[in-house]
RNA sequence: GUGGACGUAGCUCAGCAGGUUAGAGUCCCGGAUUGUGGAUCCGGUUGUCGUGGGUUCAAAUCCCACCGUCCACCCCA
């Protein structure tokens, strides 16, 4: 790179083709899982009232706190891009009351934004593809949007993944359980770090899931949540797990797994990879049953999850690029014009069929050079000596070379039948 | 945000106890074969050695700062 060239701007990456193509193969595959569960696409603003996300995911977030990209526009308004899409999600089913068509089950993909130190596996723009649904309070969903992922691993052919669950169990619930622990802690405030002591006063379920071995020690003898579950989390938390086993779905109960955003309730998941270093995290969510009262709505259960998209791109193995049927090779201006003529027949003929132009200046070798680079099955030659005979010379690329010459007028359809061999 | 490692052609990397014009492979372009690909051979293009400063007769090589990437923490998808 020159230099007073641009760069990009840290942590926003360009997705070059190898990479796109792999983000278009898991859209793909979610669309066509999610569309067949009878999910309907939704798609949403990056950009939002800032307020939206301070007031869902936590203001004592680190998401809010130190990532959001929060900004004044030219009228004042205070804005942010989208570190998720929840949030937003549920602003638009309030907004539009799509609940009062029943329940709504809708999917996204699309870029989010956080201001983190870059690392492999996390960016500053990155990509999510996700699940909501709202208005189904019973266990059931858990197992649908668990099975759903699973389905998506499947058509992906992406293996040894972990699903580890939790539950937290309802608002009041937690609360409880959360001034239990709290005191217990700091009963044990000696132990703690700076930063686990800070955790203490803003978020101590946060310390549960720390990576501390004398932390993780410490809470061997604290207080467990599951023993302040009333009968009815009980009782839906034993179901999900029930309809999980009829489902075939592997699955490890982990208490310490609580996640970071403050609006989930009852079961939480995520799947987690061993190939991804730090950013283990591959697809996580869980129910967030007082979102959308809290967001303005009537109450509404609901429950959601997403996957970061560059973490299962990078599960995934590489993918080929599609080898064209055909290359179409002209060689100097009168077979240039003819060539074109071809090439707009034969795209209105079969739009799919896909031929690949090798027209204007170069040699003839190095256009079938790059035929073959393509991994093209067929070079289509149109020369002046083509012009003058009126055909088209069809040469096969694979194994050994064989061509023939198919006049003009009838070469779409000779194209269109060694297609589809 | 904290700590550490690293930064040399488009890509993968060598060169670094300072010493002439900075190298290989790959990729790309051309030729051997005037209009016929893949193999082989021959030739060619490509770099302010991340940026800026310092030390020195001399810096890709030593020192400092900044920027970036990666790893861990942290966070999370």
């Amino acid at each position: 790179m020159k230099p007073g060239a641009i760069s990009r701007v840290r942590g926003m990456n360009d997705l070059l083709p190898e990479e796109a193509r792999h983000f278009a193969e898991i859209e793909s595959a979610a669309r066509e899982v999610f569309e067949a569960a009878g999910y309907g696409e939704i798609r949403l603003p990056i950009v939002e009232d800032s307020r939206l996300f301070t007031r869902s995911i936590g203001e004592a977030t680190d998401i809010v706190e130190k990532e959001m990209y929060a900004f004044e526009d030219r009228n004042g308004d205070l804005l942010a891009l989208r570190p998720e899409a929840t949030a937003g999600c549920v602003r638009a089913v309030i907004e539009h009351d799509l609940i009062r068509s029943g329940p709504q089950r809708l999917w996204y993909h699309g870029p989010m934004f956080r201001h983190e130190r870059p690392q492999k596996g996390r960016h500053r723009q990155f990509h999510q593809i996700g699940v909501e649904v709202f208005g189904i309070a019973t266990p059931d969903l858990e197992a649908e949007l668990l099975m759903l992922s699973q389905c998506l691993w499947d058509r992906l052919g992406i293996e040894g993944l972990t699903l580890e669950l939790n539950t937290l169990g309802t608002a009041e619930e937690r609360v409880h359980y959360r001034a239990a622990l709290a005191a217990y802690l700091s009963s044990h405030e000696d132990a703690l770090g700076p930063d686990d002591r800070m955790r203490l006063a803003r978020n101590p379920l946060r310390i549960l899931d720390s990576k501390s071995a004398e932390i993780q020690e410490l809470l061997a003898n604290a207080p467990v949540l599951s023993d302040f579950l009333g009968e009815a989390s009980r009782e839906h938390w034993q179901r999900v797990g029930t309809l999980l086993d009829a489902a075939g779905i592997a699955y490890r109960i982990n208490p310490r797994l609580v996640r970071g955003l403050d609006y989930y309730t009852q079961t939480v998941f995520e799947w987690t990879s061993t190939a991804l270093g730090a950013q283990s995290a591959v697809c996580s969510g869980g129910r967030y049953d007082g979102l959308v009262e809290q967001l303005g709505g009537s109450p509404t259960s609901a429950m959601g999850w997403a996957l970061g998209l560059e973490r299962v791109a990078a599960l995934l193995g590489r993918t080929d690029v599609k080898r064209p049927c055909a290359v179409l090779v002209t060689l100097g201006a009168a077979a240039e014009e003819s060539g074109f003529a071809l090439m707009r027949e034969i795209r209105q003929a079969y739009p799919g069929l896909r031929v690949v132009l090798a027209t204007g200046p170069g040699t003839l070798k190095s256009k079938l050079k790059r035929a073959d680079r393509l991994r093209a099955r067929w070079a289509l030659i149109l020369g002046d000596d083509e012009l003058a005979k009126g055909v088209v010379q069809v040469k096969a690329l694979d194994g050994p070379a064989q061509v023939e010459w198919v006049p003009r007028a009838a070469v779409v359809a000779h194209l269109a039948q060694v297609a589809d061999q």
